[in-house]
DNA sequence: GAAACTAACTAACAATCGTTAGTTTTGAAG
DNA sequence: CTTCAAAACTAACGATTGTTAGTTAGTTTC
């Protein structure tokens, strides 16, 4: 069951529409006007409007959480591992800023998939509060409010596809180690 | 041209509807069902549904620009300065966590608006940025990436809406400390 | 070259949208 | 008790929504 090219133009296009209104905002004429149809074209590579939004969400969500799966595992120091969290944040937005925007603003509207999303962020927001934990333990991590400390990192990770698509490749290579000095520069003992 | 009580009440429900599911994916009906009334009877009390979005965002944006405008002018230091903007969002956020939902969400939507809400926007995000830069000249502030340093506090500062309403009072004593410590601790000289 | 498949089309569906018009209820002031 | 305005109501409007049905043109398979 693997996705025919055409299936995926459209869900490109729509995740820019999806950036600019809102998943709420954009019919699917909208999304039919880009593509160079009609509406009820669309429904011969697709079935549902709501089938363009899990798509787009649901395999973000599973990268990140296949990512951090991989990192979690790995037997670096606990900075370093919050070093490749942040890269692999930075790597996602870079690959799909504007699926990101969805992610970020549309996952209430998901419905059936709703649930299955929710364990995802779940999964993946109790393994980065793990590794900031564990880094307070070991001391490699200033004992400051944890919660703290992975709200903001989080904050700033999530909102990075607002700011992604405004640099050029040269200062995209510098991005992944200025968010570390300013994310992790004040927590880092 | 003051508010009326009723106004207010169809503005502070519209705001809870708004947080949960978007501006667009909420309907009169929808409104009038948690005032317990009907649709058409809303109009009574506002001229549109574009009313609504619009005074729940100015106000905020306005309060915003108008607390901007105090601290920058005092004769402080730059990281006292910085820590009055933290506790601005603290105090706005924690008065009105679900019309900062739609600030963020969608301000897109405000079409007449929209023009005034994005000078604001700038004007404040450019006094933001100032702030950093003159720290920095002052060697108050470490010398990293600026753009970096605003993006980030910013966007904790503006996600602080998803974890306010979580928070105790007890908690929110000490949340404006916690996050000076977490979102300047790195960048202090 | 007949059959099957792909991907577009036109036309239309029922449902819902924001909003308006006109009417009735309510409650306070004279 | 009457008056009057505020605030609710019913009914409906035209526009738009996501989606389905049936058709057609072009391409591939046998």
């Amino acid at each position: 069951m693997k996705t025919s090219l055409r299936k995926q133009e459209i869900i490109n296009k729509s995740e820019i529409l999806f950036k600019e209104k809102g998943y709420s905002a954009v019919t699917m004429r909208d999304i039919a006007t880009v593509m160079g149809m009609k509406a009820a074209s669309l429904y011969n590579h697709i079935k549902s409007k709501q089938e363009i939004l899990s798509d787009i969400i649901l395999s973000l969500a599973e990268d990140f959480t296949s990512g951090m799966e991989v990192i979690v595992s790995s037997d670096k120091t606990t900075v370093e591992k919050l070093q490749d969290v942040i890269s692999l944040h930075v790597q996602i937005t870079t690959d799909h800023p504007s699926g990101m925007a969805s992610l970020n603003a549309d996952w209430m509207h998901l419905e059936e998939k709703l649930d299955y999303y929710l364990e995802l962020r779940d999964a993946y927001e109790e393994n980065f509060r793990q590794l900031i934990s564990s880094g307070i333990k070991n001391k490699e991590i200033a004992v400051v409010n944890p919660e703290v400390v992975v709200f903001s990192i989080l904050s700033t990770l999530r909102s990075l596809y607002l700011w992604i698509p405004k640099k050029d490749d040269f200062n995209l290579k510098e991005l992944d180690a200025d968010l570390s000095k300013v994310l992790l520069g004040g927590v880092i003992i």
